[in-house]
DNA sequence: TCAACTCGCACCTTTGAACAGG
DNA sequence: ACCTGTTCAAAGGTGCGAGTTG
């Protein structure tokens, strides 16, 4: 398997040709990102993690909580989170474990959360942690409130792309950088399929303290109906589970604040987790671990992850388009390319990148020279004014963003984004979903292939489509 | 028949408005 | 008038279990 790293080397710097200034003129390469909670996600990874998607969405938990160094801090970036499918394949529980049952349906529409302080000065992204709290998963194809869509009983893992752009209208011309994390894999669920993440749910997150106190339990269920005898039988197994088989105290957190405050006590929680580690079992097995992963440079131990990807040139509009999707359909997977970069159709298909990066035609993408871009930190910003053909980088349709007059995109945010989505100056706080006020010059027949639920158009086409990766 | 899904429930945390005191 | 801390209700996030669906 080709380690991120390996592609790094082949890809972290963006062909010269196409970078004003030379190769190093965007100092791109030191951006870092480590994922908080490890100790957590590993946790749960180990036993097989599992979200919960609802019709009105459901969050994630854990969430994702990023650390970023390495940006320039005057210059301006977004964030972004992606879900991409593990593998082609859907998956059933059956006795204690995951299998395979069957190939995965169509992919869903793809979307892409921003995170609501994007656009956002490098400055900002690294003082502190980045947290997805209030990204939302759903299982609802015709979500209107711009939800990641998932499918249940797959297995997705999230990614984070860390966008050089003044706005949304920058990212096309953009120098970006995906990261993921193989302890988020999750696989999608609409019930809890494994006790042991029920559990290790309950006892971590704050909002499911009503369930740890067995006692309470025990009281919930005499006030309901009695259940049946098999569901009685499975709920006295989880108990006795619970008090008699791993109830790690080394895992054992009480509220959210308890394991944020986990670094601290990671050497500790180390060697408590070591032993634990022993009594579980992974309903995956040792495939979960090389089979679909993405490579990183996870380094072993309490030591933040940092997983390189490859980065990109966001191509030209002739030559990039959500299409291109399906012009390269043909790979095994979406995500082969992604996780399984060690398959030859993997690395042929992140390959087909580099022409798309190579042959922007700088007419048609008038991208700023690197002092415009944040390479002289603080600089001016990128010209206003300039016309610009956006067509083929954002999936445009407008969504409620959270705020009156404020416009989203195929890009999701529960707020605003208000410094440069107002440009967009949108609709009134009326009109929820806002009509679709993409300007003509936006809204070519190449690009906007989005479909239509009431008068809410979502694209169908991620962002970033899997195959360009 | 059964796995997957939906829905309503009780319990809990979070959030923000209202208020009091310095 | 302003700031800070406290209280309280509403909103929203949980998993559970019964019922529904395909």
């Amino acid at each position: 398997m080709h380690s991120i790293r390996d592609m790094k080397s082949n890809f972290s710097s963006p062909p010269a040709s196409s970078l004003p200034g030379g190769p190093d003129a965007y100092h791109q390469g030191n951006i870092r990102m480590t994922l908080e909670d490890p100790e957590l996600w590993k946790s749960f990874h180990e036993i097989g993690t599992e979200m919960i998607i609802t019709k009105p969405g459901r969050r994630m938990f854990p969430h994702c909580k990023i650390n970023i160094s390495g940006l320039i801090p005057c210059s301006k970036y977004i964030l972004l989170v992606d879900m991409v499918p593990v593998d082609g394949s859907r998956y059933k529980w059956n006795k204690e474990k995951w299998e395979v049952a069957g190939k995965a349906e169509p992919q869903p529409p793809c979307r892409t959360y921003l995170h609501p302080d994007s656009p956002a000065p490098g400055s900002h992204w690294m003082k502190q942690s980045v947290s997805f709290l209030k990204l939302k998963l759903t299982n609802n194809t015709l979500d209107q409130h711009g939800h990641i869509i998932l499918h249940s009983m797959h297995r997705y893992h999230p990614r984070f792309h860390i966008v050089q752009a003044d706005d949304l209208y920058s990212v096309r011309w953009s120098v970006f950088r995906t990261f993921s994390f193989p302890e988020t894999a999750f696989t999608s669920v609409t019930a809890y399929q494994n006790t042991k993440i029920t559990k290790l749910k309950i006892d971590h997150n704050p909002f499911a303290k009503g369930f740890r106190d067995v006692e309470t339990n025990t009281k919930r269920r005499a006030n309901r109906n009695p259940a049946c005898p098999e569901k009685k039988a499975k709920k006295q197994d989880y108990l006795s589970r619970e008090t008699d088989e791993d109830n790690p105290s080394g895992f054992r957190r009480s509220s959210y604040e308890a394991y944020e405050g986990e670094q601290a006590e990671l050497p500790k929680r180390k060697e408590e987790e070591d032993v634990v580690k022993e009594e579980r079992f992974s309903p995956w097995g040792s495939e979960r671990e090389h089979g679909h992963h993405i490579q990183t440079d996870s380094s072993p131990g309490p030591e933040p992850r940092d997983i390189y990807n490859a980065e990109q040139l966001v191509p030209a509009p002739a030559s990039y388009q959500p299409f291109r999707f399906h012009e390269y359909g043909k790979s095994p997977s979406p995500s082969s390319s992604v996780s399984s970069s060690n398959t030859g159709s993997g690395a042929a298909i992140f390959e087909s990148r580099v022409p798309d990066v190579a042959t922007v035609p700088e007419h048609e993408a008038p991208k700023p020279p690197p002092h415009d871009m944040g390479i002289s930190p603080c600089g001016p910003q990128h010209p206003a004014g300039l016309h610009q053909d956006y067509t083929g980088v954002i999936n445009m349709a407008m969504a409620q963003a959270g705020k009156p007059g404020v416009l989203s995109h195929h890009i999701y945010t529960p707020y605003s984004a208000e410094q440069t989505l107002g440009q967009w100056s949108g609709p009134g706080p009326a009109q929820y979903p806002p009509a679709h006020h993409l300007p003509n010059d936006y809204s070519t027949p190449a690009v906007h292939h989005g479909y239509h639920h009431g008068n809410v158009e979502w694209s169908q086409y991620p962002l970033f489509s899997y195959s360009c990766w």
